[in-house]
DNA sequence: TATTATTTTTAGATTTGTCTAAATTTTTAC
DNA sequence: GTAAAAATTTAGACAAATCTAAAAATAATA
């Protein structure tokens, strides 16, 4: 399926907007994400919706499907790599390479993406530190530790779960936590190793060891 | 002035059509190189008027003016570059890269050329041998020299000459000699040293020793 | 030089992606 | 549980780039 680099940047946006809270993505956020205005997002959710990209039902918001996910994924890949070239290659600071590589992800060529990669030596993360997809779709597993292994001052992101438990999960909704949370520890209490940490800068509270070994993290 | 993808081609299907025959462009001429049909290529010819890119007189073609050709040149650069990238770096076969080099001269970032520049070592030409123009527009001098250095068997191309008074110019025009032209030197009459040459693969003429010398070819 | 033939331009439509303004549906709040 | 607020969709327009068909200008030729 041949698609245009608008039809592209909007199924990576939507594919972004899936990853945090897993719903149906709205038509006002993902306006607010293209800087766009909400009467051409639903024009182009209809559209991408005929092309069986997305699953779409007027005023339910859009889920994305396996095909668009493969699609967007695809265009994030070519991101990343272009990204990881910029900085590795051609020197551009980390914070200088968006821009290009919004341009460059774009560009269609199979066989530039393989050797491309091949001349990167196949990274698995960009110079942000997201996971690069490889060919098939896949994305490597990201270097995660339980948030008890962190020492006093250290900060991290909370990237996946010990365990799934009802309760578990219950707690951590209560206390604010979910996943790509950013944790600060402020300091470990000796006397039952508990953790004070900061969620997202916000007011310290306490957790169990528990918790923290059952919180994965990382940098 | 920010060009779109489509006036940035036809501005440099136009400077290449004008490097031929130096005289106007024609809408015909224009429709071939893009591919594209007549009638579209007269709305755009009234657009890039507009933008004061091109001179254009209703049915007198175009010639491109100074403010074209140095877009266009910033183009060509581009693509020349690109096609370095693709086959120094990324092993792509010569005859592989203009495909994908025409989607790659679109991208937008001064800073991406000039580092990609630096790290191809900046190259004065592609791999096809076509000059790449410095950042301000100037091409490289071609490797020319004169065609009485070429031995029998030999062929190349005119690309410049040793004098311009009006008496040689026009004893080359009469003899079909222009900048472009193939000569393939048959052979060297050892009597007066004047060359048995053929033009663009036509029958063989005879000239001078002292054309030989004004003449400057590369291969 | 008239009269074809060719080239070029215009007129009117189409597609893609966007917008504003108005209508509709869903959500929130009393 | 209804009324106001917010979110979403539709209707109609617009700009860019293209096309076909027809008109106009230029070139070629008898």
């Amino acid at each position: 399926m041949k698609l245009s680099l608008t039809e592209e940047n909007y199924l990576k946006a939507i594919f972004h907007l899936s990853q945090q809270g897993h719903q149906a993505v709205s038509t006002n956020a993902i306006a607010d994400a293209m800087e766009t205005k909400p009467a051409s997002v639903s024009d182009m959710l209809r559209k991408l919706s005929n092309k069986k990209l997305i699953n779409y039902k007027k005023y339910q918001g859009v889920k994305i499907n396996t095909e668009g996910q493969e699609a967007a994924i695809r265009v994030i890949r070519k991101h990343r790599l272009w990204e990881v070239f910029l900085v590795d290659k051609l020197k551009f600071n980390w914070d200088e390479v968006h821009e290009v590589a919004e341009q460059l992800e774009h560009i269609r060529s199979p066989l530039l993406i393989k050797r491309l990669d091949e001349f990167l030596g196949q990274p698995k993360f960009d110079p942000h530190g997201d996971p690069i997809p490889d060919d098939s779709g896949t994305f490597p597993e990201l270097q995660k530790f339980p948030l008890s292994e962190l020492k006093p001052g250290e900060m991290a992101s909370v990237v996946g779960l010990g365990e799934t438990s009802s309760v578990f999960l219950k707690y951590l909704d209560k206390i604010h936590i979910k996943l790509g949370a950013k944790v600060k520890v402020i300091e470990i209490v000796e006397f039952d190793n508990s953790y004070e940490v900061s969620i997202n800068n916000h007011s310290p509270i306490i957790i169990s060891a528990q918790i923290a070994q059952n919180l994965m993290v990382n940098y």
